[in-house]
DNA sequence: GCCGTTTTCGGCCCGACTGTTTTCAGTCG
């Protein structure tokens, strides 16, 4: 019986929280079982492993009912309470929900008085006018609903976080003159870096908040309004996303951000906290509460607003929190470690046991980048002038090699071809730098261009060049594009073997996923991680926004179990350098520090790690 | 369904907007 995955055990979950609900249950019911999934998504152990091996992990809002699924669904992969929920409710149902406007309540209302059970049934029902028969819907519910069930067919899927920066930047150009207007920024999932993004949420202060959000519904690119209030108005822009605008006093700036920038786990946490201190915490701020757990009233009444995050954050005695963090996976309870003995935060807080999160400022070379020789676009002085621009100290020249004919990869005689190109780049460099005619940006320790290569591991799990010529290239970064198909067994055998080469100094992209469309590789995870930091293989965070891979929360396992990091962009053109962005913004939601990622150090540290490679994967057999 | 320096019942995070409800429920984030 194989084991069902995390994602499996939340998915089953979800879908119980929407078939109760649907079933008119009571809310909370379903609220529990969303808890539960949500505690599951982000665990850290492999909860059906742990179940069958009678050893559960210690989960919240898991009691005894729960326990005993999460067992059965351990031991046996099914789940005959499930089993019988979707006999009573017809899956289809749960369809309905994605209809902007369709809750739980309206599936439910729709089922038992007029039969509905899916899409095709709802559709038919509110052309043919059968919808205003039901208490609270008329013909314009039917014109929305139609319109809605339209709309699903051509969803965008969700935003790459290059798309969602590229939207923000867009639509805070054209507010940016709104008279009154004090500040405007992303908040929501995008300010938290998620890999991918729903929907954009904006969030302004202003003296005017009526004027702009005239303005904002008014905009050129917008399709279709959602919503018009004087605190919160969203549209669809006509490429079919939808960006939400919340406007705030600047007095009470401070929550709402916090609020509007979540997470929702997040906010939960920080509202019981202000709940035990006796305050009840929402985006217009704190307000005091009674004996009775309600708002005080007439003289009694108190509230606090802040202008800043910090000062929210103080408020409950904790350190301000980066925003990457704000997933409750452990960082309330790192900031509450900078609390005193009292439980108060020092007049000087620390940042308790929260990280010091890398930066974008803290890298100093990219060890993945492409140049016209094989899949590129531009040539590699071009791309190296670039980085140099950069202020960086070097990059790895890393084109393919010859296994990935679709990506022109350099056979031999092309590696040294490409060699003799590099020794004259480099020669230029050191003569510009001893003339100080370098850019002034150029670190102490110069720009160079490095030799490497991203070598294919090939499907028979062997390397495409031989031991000799490898070991000629300054850095091998070795990755896999074929034989994507293999069973987990075999895949992570061919990514051993790379591991196991003394001359295989990274791993790229190693998931191999692409946001749009291609999964994940089905590794076994924990032995990479455990043999990549035995041998001191480097693994990558890929910023290209369409791999973000590793991503956060393998980034943080994989150094939790002892390995070191490389953040590159894998860039084809000079713009793509950016990327390299993208990448720290994984690793600062995987909870990691310049220290633990390779290309913040020197150059000549770089290629120490690299040296001392052979030897580690010697050690071996020695262990 | 879960949980308890408000523990075995009665709560469960909080508020804006919409539509049609003449006082509020449903949806959404």
């Amino acid at each position: 019986m194989p084991l069902l995955s995390n994602a499996e055990l939340a998915r089953i979950f979800y879908e119980i929280a929407d078939l109760l609900e649907i079933k008119g249950e009571l809310v909370y019911k379903a609220v529990a079982y969303r808890r539960v999934a949500d505690a599951i998504e982000r665990s850290p152990v492999e909860v059906a492993r742990a179940y069958r091996e009678h050893r559960p992990p210690r989960l919240v809002g898991v009691g005894a009912a729960i326990a005993e699924k999460l067992e059965e669904l351990a031991d046996t992969g099914r789940l005959a309470y499930l089993e019988r929920l979707r006999g009573e409710v017809p899956r289809t149902l749960l369809e309905l929900l994605a209809v902007p406007g369709v809750g739980p309540r309206t599936v439910h209302t729709l089922h038992e008085r007029l039969g509905i059970a899916d899409l095709d049934d709802l559709r038919r029902a509110a052309e043919a006018g059968a919808l205003r028969s039901v208490r609270g819907m008329t013909e314009r519910t039917e014109q929305a609903i139609l319109a809605g069930i339209a709309g699903l067919a051509r969803m965008p899927t969700r935003m790459r976080l290059g798309q969602a920066a590229r939207l923000v930047e867009k639509v805070a150009e054209a507010l940016a003159s709104t008279p009154g207007l004090v500040r405007l920024e992303a908040a929501g999932s995008f300010r938290r870096r998620v890999p991918t993004i729903g929907d954009i949420d904006l969030l302004a202060a202003s003296g005017d908040p009526r004027a702009l959000a005239d303005r904002f519904v008014a905009l050129a690119s917008v399709e279709k309004v959602l919503a018009h209030g004087p605190h919160k108005s969203a549209v669809q822009l006509n490429e079919g996303r939808q960006v939400d605008l919340m406007i705030a006093p600047p007095g009470s700036y401070g929550s709402f951000l916090v609020h509007f920038t979540g997470s929702k786990a997040h906010n939960v946490r920080l509202r019981a906290i202000a709940r035990e201190r006796g305050w009840s915490l929402s985006e217009h701020g704190f307000v005091r509460l009674g004996p009775d757990g309600e708002p005080l009233t007439g003289e009694a009444a108190e509230t606090r607003t802040f202008p800043d995050e910090e000062s929210v954050y103080g408020f409950l005695d904790l350190p301000w929190i980066e925003p990457e963090l704000r997933e409750d996976r452990g960082e309330i309870e790192a900031a509450m470690a900078a609390r005193g003995a009292d439980g108060r935060l020092p007049k000087d807080p620390g940042r308790g046991a929260l990280p010091t999160l890398i930066q974008v400022a803290d890298l100093r070379g990219d060890c993945h980048v492409h140049s016209d020789w094989s899949d590129g676009v531009h040539a590699i002085e071009v791309m190296a002038e670039a980085a140099r621009q950069r202020g960086y100290s070097w990059i790895v020249l890393t084109d393919h090699s010859v296994g990935l004919g679709i990506a022109r990869g350099l056979d031999v005689e092309r590696v040294l071809a490409q060699r003799e190109v590099l020794r004259a780049l480099n020669a230029r460099y050191q003569r510009e730098e001893t003339e100080g005619r370098a850019p002034e940006v150029t670190p102490r320790d110069g720009f160079r261009v490095l030799h490497g290569v991203e070598l294919e591991i090939r499907a028979d799990a062997t390397l495409d060049f031989d031991d000799a010529l490898l070991a000629s290239f300054d850095v091998v970064v070795a990755s896999l594009h074929q034989g994507r198909r293999q069973s987990a067994r075999q895949l992570t055998e061919r990514v051993l073997a790379a591991i196991h080469s003394p001359h295989v100094d990274i791993i790229a992209h190693p998931s191999g996923r692409m946001l749009t469309g291609r999964d994940e590789l089905p590794l076994e995870w924990e032995i990479v991680y455990a043999e990549a930091a035995r041998t001191g293989t480097l693994l990558e965070i890929n910023g290209s926004d369409n791999r973000l891979d590793l991503d956060d929360e393998r980034a943080r396992r994989a150094r939790d179990m002892g390995c070191r990091l490389v953040i590159s962009s894998d860039a084809h053109r000079i713009a793509e350098l950016d990327f390299v962005a993208y990448g720290v913004d994984m690793a600062r939601r995987g909870w990691i520090g310049a220290g633990e990622v390779i290309n913040t150090g020197s150059r000549d540290e770089l290629l120490a790690w690299v040296a001392a490679k052979p030897d580690r994967v010697l050690r071996r057999g020695a262990a």
